[in-house]
DNA sequence: ATAATAAATGAATGACCATTCATTTTATGG
DNA sequence: CCATAAAATGAATGGTCATTCATTTATTAT
């Protein structure tokens, strides 16, 4: 049992396949149905499996509901955490990359947006949504701003506010998100880069181009 | 019936009023208990009524979700435009009026920021809502880009583009709404009023302090 | 006062839905 | 190939909740 770990398992998939299976399609009914309406029987059979299986593999539809926002957030904060850790990056580089992520195909996915402001909608009265919102938010905020006075003192910027920026830069990116998802016919994702970037050029006017 | 509109009707409330009341109490519960956890129950004894008054004034649950969001909505949009329409304000003081508005009281009460935000997140999979919010959206940011333009012209500031100035402000004070309701130990109404300056300022110097 | 009308009540109804668990299916070790 | 265990199924259960409506209460007109 403890013996040996899962060796190219013939089974036809494993109970973690699963769960992140029915991750997936619970993020798809969020999206389609919004988190007030979806029903278990929505997701089993978005998944094609039968009616027990959520129980069977995260005891109750909140625990499932949890991990899902734990799984956005993971995602999301991992892929920020490659950049901030990528050696071969400069400090400016690491911004743009952080900017480019934030506005690429895998962030700005309405599914997924749909999801995180599902859940954002909801922290004020569920204190587990908030803790894990809370903690990437503060985990990311401390790396960019880390970016930011680093880039300030190798740009000799001296009227740069790195926590200000920070936040700043963070309430923008969330906005507009905000706006590709309300707005999916105006806003588009390369546009919101821009205005991203327009706001980034006014603080290193010589590292950032609007 | 028709003859004489109700002359100080000695009635306990008008049906007006008691819409009112119920929408009252639908804010607060939302905040409490999220949009997808409110129940009939929670809102008619919170308003400290029986259990079919919603269903006498507003047909229905949904129905009166749809006034709530229409209500807060109206309340932030009638605010700006008796700004944009002050014939005593210059352009610049409208735009302070606006920004300072936007991180009052009136509109930074976590009770309504949660309502926000609880149906933003259900926008993608509710076209009503969806119509609600795109609506006010699109007469506010009108408004904000002419008076941007305004004082491009006024102040002589050639790099300003309004439009983008628009979106990028409206997305950042969207963002900071979301830090206020996420963590309200972090940023501070006040703060979030300084962030929105500081950025007005790297476009109209001249007009705005950080 | 009294009748007529409108507003409000709250117990009863029925639909919906998360969860359970006895049964079936599938995989693995001997 | 059989026995054992793990995974999956889906019909049945019970609880929750929006909605209804017969009845009660309050207001106004006569």
């Amino acid at each position: 049992m403890a013996a040996e770990k899962p060796p190219a398992s013939k089974r036809s998939v494993s109970p973690q396949a699963r769960r992140h299976q029915l991750i997936m399609a619970t993020i798809k009914c969020i999206a389609q149905k919004g988190l007030s309406a979806v029903t278990m029987a929505d997701i089993t059979t978005e998944a094609g499996l039968s009616q027990g299986i959520v129980n069977l593999h995260f005891q109750s539809k909140e625990k499932l509901l949890i991990e899902t926002l734990r799984y956005i957030s993971d995602e999301y904060r991992s892929g920020l955490d490659n950049i901030f850790h990528d050696s071969k990056k400069t400090t400016a580089e690491k911004i743009t990359a952080h900017i480019r992520y934030d506005f690429s195909r895998t962030i700005v996915d309405r599914n997924k947006l749909a999801v995180w402001f599902a859940f954002w909608g909801e922290t004020k009265s569920r204190p587990t949504y908030l803790a894990i919102c809370a903690d990437y938010m503060a985990d990311i905020a401390s790396n960019l701003t880390q970016l930011f006075a680093q880039l300030k003192t190798d740009g000799n910027y001296a009227n740069v506010d790195p926590e200000l920026t920070c936040i700043c830069y963070t309430a923008l990116a969330d906005g507009l998100w905000l706006d590709l998802l309300v707005t999916p016919k105006g806003l588009k994702p390369k546009q919101a880069y821009n205005v991203a970037m327009h706001y980034l050029a006014t603080q290193f006017s010589d590292h950032f181009q609007a």
